[in-house]
Formats: structure tokens, sequence, C-alpha cells
DNA sequence: TGTACATCAGTGAACGCGCGTTCACTGATGTAC
DNA sequence: TGTACATCAGTGAACGCGCGTTCACTGATGTAC
């Protein structure tokens, strides 16, 4: 029962792989149905015989956009780890990257919609909050030992609220400062005492 | 020409208070000129005398909401700072409270529509822009004296990304621990050297 | 090995509905004489 | 002071369109014999 993938769960996963970059990319409201249906290849009539509504294939979406995302950012602190990094700064390196910052479509989904989340439906927002519990985790595991715990939520909406804003402020080199500074700034607090 | 505040200039008003607060508590997607208009106690026929378009109401609506939440800090800051809090406790403080975090409607709009600004029409983002700019002046002014006020966008950015994810977490003790989390590490970073 | 049939993933037309926008009209207000 | 008229803010019906959802159908696949 591991990977047989029938054609139907091919082309559910497709479906679903889909939806995961078109609501990053236009937000909860900026995406019907059939734009992703006709973006996976079909046609929206047979949407009905893999989800039971729009919400459920949000909240199937927010997942798997989850899981490709954690994939993501879980490689690059790999080879950052493997240059010499710690596993705080690769993360912290990676998460704020300009890449990260111009990839929203296949980019943390809690950044692309943290702020639309309370907003949803409960099945969405049942999904959304694990989301983020998902990011807490992340943040937590690769603090420097001996940092307390308690710190991930406050790292992790830090990380968020960085990356919306220079989001926000454009691709300019105002956006590229707050990326750039916000890093210097959760290294000289968590990581090695080395300054600059 | 400053008051002169004919019927038609009065009912103006009126729809764009509305809609500031409309758009703070569903978001740019979700009300729309029908909604906002009866709301107002208006049919929805008459908007277009008002308005280019629902773009342009929007951004007339963000920069309302501007206004508006400026005064709310302003005003709570003045009440905290006559308690004896810094400038900067008194902003810090008053942002990252309960009450702003239940009451998105009435709140900073640079927390409730940071993730949906880069998807927005260009001339709502316009209006976006001068908004995120507004927080980061707002932020800049209250810096305790000797702060580099370049420091003021990171600010800025993690006090939104507290609010928003505060509010994603829900109201129950999760959501609560990160404002109180977030206030301290602010205060003891930048604040009088007092800690707890 | 070849034919007959059941299964079912995907198609495409249709539904009711609400959206943003337009426009001919109404009726209250205020100026002209 | 009172009547006649112009102005114009707001009304309500209508438009074309796209949404989420439903459903009768098609046609490829694979099993039964």
């Amino acid at each position: 029962m591991d990977t047989p993938a029938t054609k139907k769960e091919l082309t559910h996963r497709r479906i679903v792989e889909t939806a995961a970059r078109a609501i990053r990319r236009g937000g909860f409201h900026g995406v019907g149905v059939a734009d992703i249906m006709k973006e996976a290849g079909l046609t929206h009539g047979g949407f009905y015989a893999h989800f039971a509504s729009r919400d459920a294939l949000l909240a199937e979406a927010l997942a798997q956009a989850g899981r490709e995302s954690g994939e993501r950012i879980a490689k690059g602190a790999a080879a950052r780890q493997s240059g010499g990094a710690s596993a705080f700064r690769a993360m912290v390196d990676g998460y704020l990257s300009e890449s990260h910052a111009g990839e929203t479509e296949r980019g943390c989904p809690v950044a692309a919609l943290l702020g639309e989340m309370p907003r949803q439906a409960p099945e969405v927002r049942a999904a959304a909050s694990e989301r983020v519990h998902g990011l807490i985790a992340t943040v937590r595991k690769a603090l420097p030992a001996g940092t307390p715990a308690s710190h991930a939520p406050l790292i992790a909406s830090q990380l968020v609220g960085a990356l919306q804003m220079a989001r926000a402020l454009g691709d300019g080199a105002e956006g590229k400062a707050l990326l750039s500074q916000t890093r210097r700034h959760l290294l000289a607090q968590y990581d090695a005492p080395s300054r600059s």
C-alpha cells in the first residue's frame, strides 16, 4: 500500500501540486477550481471525483506546500552546512535568501499565507495551524545547543515577518537590505559569537 | 477649503471608513463593492459616483486604515508614556497587546494585509507601500536615543510577524505567549537595561 | 488468444449565484426671480 | 415670501462574466470466459 500509484492517484497528486503552487502565488482567494484543473491539464468537471470541495483541496495543497518547502529548506541547509555553516546559520541564510524572497510560488507557505489563515474555513485553518507548527519545529531543530526551545516561535515569526515585508517592499535595495539585516541580526544573537 | 464637508463628502468618508474596516477584516479579496455600500447604509448603484473603480476604493481605504491605526497607536502610546514607560516600550507594548491581536478590524493594516500586498493592482500596491513605510517611520520615531534608524524596518517586520503569527495561532495560550515573549525580547534588546 | 463486458477517470454542458460595472431614473435640496 | 426650475446624490434594475458545484455521458482499461 506504499506506492501502488494508480493513474488516478498520480492525477490527484498533480492537482494538489499545482494547487500548492497556485495558492502561494495568488493567495487562497486568488485561484479558482477551473484555473487549477486547467493548469494541471484537465477539465474542471472531474474535480469532484478527487475532492469533496474546494476547501478540501486548499487543505491538501497547504500540506503539500509545507512538505515541498520543508524539503527545500532541508536541502538548502544541508548544502550550506557542508560548506561549513552551523545548522542555525544555514537555516536562517536559506530562509532569508533573495532567491526565497523571489520565489513565492515555491517558497514557504506560511510566509505566503499567514495573514489569510485566520479567515479560512475550519478545514483549511486546521491545515494552516499545522503548517505554522511545522515551521516552528523546523526552527527549533536548527537552534544552537543551549538556546531554549521557547525561542523558536519568536524566531519563526521574525523570519516570516522579514520575508513578507521584503516582498512587499519590492525587489529593490530596500527589500534586500531588510533580508540581510535580519540575517545578521539573528546570527549575532543566536549563532557563534562572530560579528559583522 | 479645509472643512466644508458637503453631504457628498461625508458619505464618501463613511464609505471609505467602512471599507477600511472591511479590508482588514476580510482581506482585499474578501469584501465586495455591494457589501461595503450596504454596510455604509447605501445601495451599490451609487458607488461609481464616488470612486473610479473598486481598486480606487481599496487604495483610499488602505490610507484611511493607516491613519486610524496610526492615531490609535499614538493614543495608546501616549497613555502608556504618561504611566512612566519609554516611547519605545509604549509602542511595543501597544502594538503587541492582546487587544491589538484581537481587533484586526481596527488594528494595523500592515499586519492584516502585508502578505496580500504584492498581489494587488499597481494603484493598491502604491498605497500599500506607503503604509509599510508609514509603519517603519512610526517605529523609527519611537526608537530609543542611540539606536541606529536602520533598525526600524527590522523591528517593524518583527512586530508584524509576531502579531500575524499570534493571530494565526488563535487566542489561546500559544498566541499570547508569542506576543509577550516578543515584547520582552524587543525591550531587552532595545530599551532600558532592565531584564526579565 | 480473442471476444464481451464492467469499471471508472475524465469530459463538457449546465445550474444558480454573486461579482464589478453601467445607466435611466427619482426626489430632495437650494438658487433665481 | 412664495413659486419654478436646475442640480445632483443616491436608487434599483440590468449587463456580462466567472465562480463552485452537479451530472449525464464517453471512451480507454482490464478482467471474465
